[in-house]
DNA sequence: GTTTGTGAAACGATTCACAGCT
DNA sequence: AGCTGTGAATCGTTTCACAAAC
């Protein structure tokens, strides 16, 4: 497949949550102008973004919602469940864990680690914390196809590393850590402190 | 001020935490090439988004790691401390308040507000939550640079709304909402679900 | 008449390459 | 000799504009 810019799959996340609005409520079909003012862009970026992936529309009527928003799902790899590790059992991993919204859309965590005593054992929403020593057995009898990784940043790498050996194919990396992971494996970075710097620096200079 | 890429400015908070890295280990001056080497992008690249701002280096030398430090952090807007207010007590929320990172680069909380009555009136880290009716009355008094939103989507753009007429001028969106603002107030979003679907992308076409 | 699909044009960001300073 | 600062070249993405389909 021709590479998709990263900019382009997330769109087509968006326009498959406005299609499921528009579904909702009870469109058959939907134009490009309609979608695009929906999120914000323009009609020629819909249009050019779903023809790279084929020609879902009809000219002069628009796009069938439903068949459409099958196809983003397909295209988006989202037919399936995938199963989820987290590493890390602090706040934020923690939150993750209890968080519907990722069930909802597909993400199961299956399991979560940590390294300190006075965690392992816990549960969080009937999901017992592991022993992080224990991660490669546990993920040897439960793979999973995405870790999430919410250690401090010194740790980060070495988790990462684990993960990679262990079969996980994408990590979503909380910590604040530029990790190597082989080409093979996807990675997405969240940096909060980076989201809030940005925020400082327009701040700074309006 | 010419209008600055969002990427730019992200490499910049990267290019910071570098040469603190590299101020920490006694370095007097770096090259662009060693910053480069760290953050996992071009000498070129580096030079060219100093460049943006003035002339830190020093041909055959090198940058010099604190004042170039000290000149990022002026750049950024990180020479203040901002105070911050979380709409959202559940579990992200919760999270946030009582992470310590944000606290350190500078970014205080302030304020956390949930319409939940089995919320209102517990504490995070000492900081009671309150009724988000009293938002307005709450920074009326105390008055915040940025708002973090972390309540449902159906209500983020109505607490954004009401953020903005409390005077916000920069909000951090956790919520999966397209938010609308006046263009003076500045918006990241943070979309973790987003991030996963990228993952099942790169996951189902391969 | 409406709206898609898509080459071509415009724009923006990154990389190249080298003159100029230390 | 080493490394910056930057104009020029390249690459990638977005916008334009219109022929083709309904």
């Amino acid at each position: 497949m021709r590479k998709v810019a990263d900019s382009t799959v997330r769109r087509l996340s968006l326009y498959l949550r406005y299609l499921e609005e528009f579904e909702h409520r009870g469109h058959a079909t939907v134009s490009s102008d309609a979608l695009a003012t929906r999120g914000g862009t323009t009609s020629a970026q819909v249009r050019k973004d779903l023809s790279f992936f084929g020609s879902f529309g009809k000219r002069g009527l628009g796009y069938p919602v439903g068949d459409l928003a099958r196809r983003l799902r397909e295209i988006l790899g989202l037919t399936r469940r995938y199963q989820l590790a987290v590493v890390g059992a602090g706040k934020i991993g923690g939150a993750l864990v209890q968080y519907r919204g990722f069930r909802l859309r597909g993400f199961d965590i299956v399991a979560i680690f940590d390294s300190d005593p006075a965690k392992i054992g816990r549960t969080f929403d009937g999901l017992e914390v592991r022993d992080v020593a224990e991660l490669e057995s546990v993920l040897a009898e439960q793979p999973v196809d995405m870790g999430v990784i919410v250690v401090p940043g010194e740790q980060a790498q070495v988790i990462a590393d684990r993960l990679v050996a262990a079969g996980v194919k994408a990590i979503l990396n909380f910590a604040p850590a530029q990790l190597a992971v082989p080409d093979e494996v996807s990675l997405k970075n969240v940096n909060l402190a980076l989201e809030l710097e940005a925020l400082s620096f327009t701040l700074a200079n309006r």
